[in-house]
DNA sequence: GCAAGGTC
């Protein structure tokens, strides 16, 4: 028999055939450079193989010529106009070596990814080959890695084709295209009319279902900034002086109150009153010395490099995995598109740090590593089943510019995860000072390990003198003093990245082409602040997602939800609760509906941005001088340390851009400004009030709701309010605000202060307590449903370990009745795996109980 | 002149 087998993409075909034919195979090459077709016997089966594959997806869905033209038709026509798929013209050499060599196969078996858009793109290939040969026989080959056992266990145990992956994904490509063209023409056609600064036909006012929230983001962001006021708070500030080595110097050690800072001014003057009064002493309470460590890198995974690589390179995302890709394709890197932050078991390390040897630079540190300071790199928690994480595969030293920067940072990164993790010693003195508490930590790094190679991250020593307990003294300084609160930051690319991969805004491949695309439609604009590049929207951003917001739409088309309803329909589509029909109809309904509203209120879109442009236009021409522009908070963050208040005013003179599309007159900027912000109390004395006088009190500021107390109330934990700290461990954290319990021992609360802001603020969800589901509503068609077709209901884990307290949705049914349905709540709903999925799961919905169906890492779950 | 998703 002859067998054709096609892979999603040439390194896959090449590991395939390797494996399969154990390395005796002939190549043909393709029309196409990059396809290769191999031949071989497979010796297993004694069949004959050729294996080929296909570069991604083969067609796109197009408008006919009646609709494709802008002017041919009304925009609304647009949802009801008829879609074909089309090949373009870089994939017709695919698709003709595929039709050729189907003509000669017995047998077409499928190896493009196990997701989604693997299936899909398996779909396509089938079409094509049936055309050529229309009695093939069609089969999927499924696996997860590229290892000889499964790839030979694929090719003899091949299945069905899974349709309803493929009609999910050709439903959401039909719904992006329909919903993309037709508020993209309807919006530009009437801006481009009504905005005199727009009406070049050359200035395209884009939608997208993924640009749009993206550009939500950044004026979300931009908004907080711009309505933050400051607040004052205080705090006891306490220190000791004592004696140094050297003659005429004194060693101060600064003790951390631990109620962190309080808002209300008479409280803090009634516990620091009651100190400075008792004439008593600082004691001792606790001494705790420990070993610590700082953890090395994780394995590199695309989205970690973007995050990364913008926030220590510089460089924005989109250029990162450019010249990732670039490095790739000379033979410098691994595969640079892999969500994997784990090595397979076999990987060979070895030989590739041996490659790193000779390197100037880090050279050292890879013999090192190859002299048995070598230790596995951690793992993380994703693996996609295709590419390894991201590490170099050759060295090269001739590399310049910003192509070194990027090689460099995941070489170093690469050796940092094959070594140790640093040690340290922390020392950690807790004080009682008239019943209330106080602590200094100290940090001594035993081996810097990983450090060494890894100059990106930073940990030093912070020592402090010897303290033993109940040892009694005077503290040298007590004081209350007041800070303010400080304005959060602009959105950078690595928060944008991280959120948009938190939301399921896009995926690992297409984040950074979503948010270039907003930067070259001129929503946003690149701001650098130092050297810290920030996003702020254009006049013509807030001005598009102002004048939508007023719309009072029910679903915002710049809040992620709408894309999540249509990831929320594709899962049902998967699961065979929905046809690709019934989601097309579904999702236009609602998109018509909105389009309907939308075109009837653009006048707001329209005199928004207007007003934006027109007024703010020239905002920066008329305000030189104000370097406020990326907002940048300069870590000192909340805690009020008695220094210079705000964080991050820039030296004098504008901040330049160096993206010169600063050139273009509709993408004029707004800074955020605080200049007119007459609510703001005087501003603090730069010195300290001397010691043990309590400090002028200021003005109070005007009470502003949902600012500070997060909508009005306290943070409460188990036990009643919680109080607020600030991190000082040496950490990423170092500086952060958080939630806690005030009992010791407590309950064991803890929030960051940033996520509860986010959470109140609704415009950046936190982490655990955004859902991704729906509440069941009285309309609850579009509600979170289980394998019995019944709405879902949400539970939390109960169980000690680390997901307690999380949670996650299941069929409704008791115990004996209940189905495997199983999704977190706070990760997107994903369809589940083919093969992991019961017989009865297709077709109408029903489905018997207790059957396991998702191999779950935490095992956290098991049915039946 | 529209989208988002693959991949080179």
């Amino acid at each position: 028999m002859h067998v054709l087998c096609v892979a999603e993409k040439p390194s896959i075909s090449k590991s395939i055939t390797q494996i399969l034919s154990g390395g005796q195979f002939s190549t043909r090459s393709t029309a196409n450079k990059f396809v290769k077709n191999y031949d071989f016997e497979y010796y297993f089966t004694n069949d004959y193989y050729t294996v080929t594959c296909v570069s991604g997806h083969l067609t796109t869905p197009d408008f006919f010529d009646t609709h494709r033209k802008w002017n041919s038709c009304d925009p609304f026509d647009l949802f009801e106009a008829p879609v074909q798929a089309t090949i373009p013209e870089t994939s017709k050499s695919i698709e003709r070596n595929i039709f050729n060599e189907a003509k000669n196969a017995d047998m077409l078996m499928i190896w493009t990814d196990c997701d989604r858009e693997g299936e899909h793109i398996g779909s396509e290939i089938e079409k094509v080959c049936k055309r050529a040969k229309r009695t093939i026989n069609v089969k999927r080959a499924r696996f997860s890695a590229i290892i000889a056992q499964q790839i030979h266990n694929a090719a003899q145990h091949p299945v069905n084709l899974d349709r309803a992956q493929a009609d999910a994904v050709e439903a959401r490509t039909i719904l992006d295209l329909k919903v993309g063209a037709a508020f993209t023409r309807m919006q530009t056609l009437a801006l481009q009319r009504q905005v005199k600064k727009i009406e070049d036909e050359k200035n395209v006012v884009s939608y997208g279902p993924c640009q749009f929230p993206t550009l939500g983001f950044v004026v979300a962001r931009y908004k907080d900034v711009q309505t933050f006021r400051p607040e004052t708070f205080w705090f006891i500030y306490l220190t000791l002086s004592q004696p140094s080595s050297s003659p005429g110097d004194a060693r101060e050690t600064r003790f951390t109150w631990r109620r962190g800072h309080l808002f209300e001014y008479d409280a803090a003057l009634v516990i620091y009153e009651m100190m400075i009064t008792s004439g008593s002493l600082a004691r001792v309470a606790k001494v705790t010395k420990k070993e610590t460590k700082k953890w090395k890198p994780l394995p590199l995974t695309t989205v970690e490099l973007q995050k990364a690589g913008s926030r220590l390179l510089k460089l924005a995302p989109k250029k990162i995995l450019d010249i990732a890709e670039k490095l790739y394709q000379q033979g410098y890197l691994s595969y640079p598109r892999t969500e994997t932050d784990q090595f397979d078991p076999q990987f060979d390390f070895a030989s590739l740090i041996d490659k790193q040897k000779d390197d100037p630079a880090w050279g050292g540190f890879a013999v090192s590593l190859s002299d048995g300071d070598f230790s596995r790199p951690r793992n993380g928690k994703n693996n996609d089943k295709a590419h390894p994480p991201i590490h170099p595969t050759g060295h090269v030293s001739n590399l310049i510019g910003d192509d070194k920067r990027v090689y460099e940072f995941i070489t170093r990164r690469f050796l940092a995860s094959c070594s140790k993790d640093a040690l340290g010693w922390q020392t950690t003195v807790e004080i009682d000072y008239e019943g209330e508490e106080f602590y200094a930590t100290g940090l001594t790094v035993l081996e810097k390990n990983y450090l060494l190679v890894f100059p990106y991250d930073k940990w030093v020593d912070n020592n402090i003198p010897d303290f033993e307990k109940g040892e009694e003294f005077q503290p040298s300084v007590c004081e209350l003093r007041d800070g303010q609160t400080t304005r959060p930051n602009l959105l950078t690319e690595a928060d944008l990245v991280a959120l948009m991969d938190k939301n399921g805004i896009g995926t690992d491949a297409t984040i950074a082409q979503h948010i270039d695309t907003i930067v070259t439609r001129n929503y946003v604009i690149e701001r650098y602040e130092g050297a810290t590049k920030y996003l702020l929207p254009s006049t013509l951003g807030i001005g598009l997602v102002e004048g939508y917001n007023q719309m009072g739409l029910e679903k915002s088309l710049d809040k992620p939800i709408l894309r999540r309803e249509t990831e929320r329909r594709m899962v049902q589509v998967c699961n065979g609760q929905k046809s690709k029909q019934e989601m097309i109809n579904q999702s236009l309904e609602q998109y018509k509906e909105m389009f309907m509203i939308a075109k009837g209120n653009f006048d707001k879109v329209v005199t928004s941005v207007r007003n934006y442009l027109e007024r703010h236009g020239d905002a920066e021409q008329g305000r030189p001088g104000d370097g406020q522009g990326g907002g940048g908070n300069n870590g000192e963050g909340y805690h009020g340390s008695g220094t210079a208040g705000r964080g991050g005013r820039a030296p004098e003179g504008r901040s330049t851009d160096p993206a010169s599309r600063a050139a273009v007159p509709i993408i004029d900027i707004i800074i955020p400004d605080d200049s007119d912000d007459d609510s703001q109390p005087p501003p603090r004395t730069s010195k300290p009030p001397s010691a043990r006088q309590p400090p002028k009190r200021p003005t109070p500021p005007p009470k502003l709701p949902a600012s500070r107390n997060h909508d009005s109330g306290q943070i409460h934990c188990n036990c009643g309010p919680a109080v607020q700290r600030t991190v000082v461990k040496e950490s990423a954290s170092k500086g952060r605000l958080f939630w806690t319990c005030p009992n010791k021992p407590g309950c064991g609360f803890f929030k960051w202060d940033d996520d509860v802001t986010e959470l109140c603020n609704k415009a950046i969800p936190a982490k655990r307590p955004f859902s991704y589901r729906q509440e069941p509503s009285a309309n609850d068609s579009e509600s979170c449903r289980c394998r019995c077709n019944l709405t879902a209901v949400r539970k939390t884990v109960q169980k000690e370990g680390q997901n307690k307290g999380r949670m996650f949705w299941i069929c409704p049914n008791s115990d004996a009745a209940r189905c495997s349905f199983f999704e977190w709540d706070d990760e997107p709903p994903r369809a589940e795996p083919a093969h992991d999925r019961p017989p009865a799961a297709s077709g109408s919905g029903g489905n018997k109980p207790g059957t396991c169906f998702k191999c779950n890492e935490e095992g956290h779950w098991a049915n039946g």
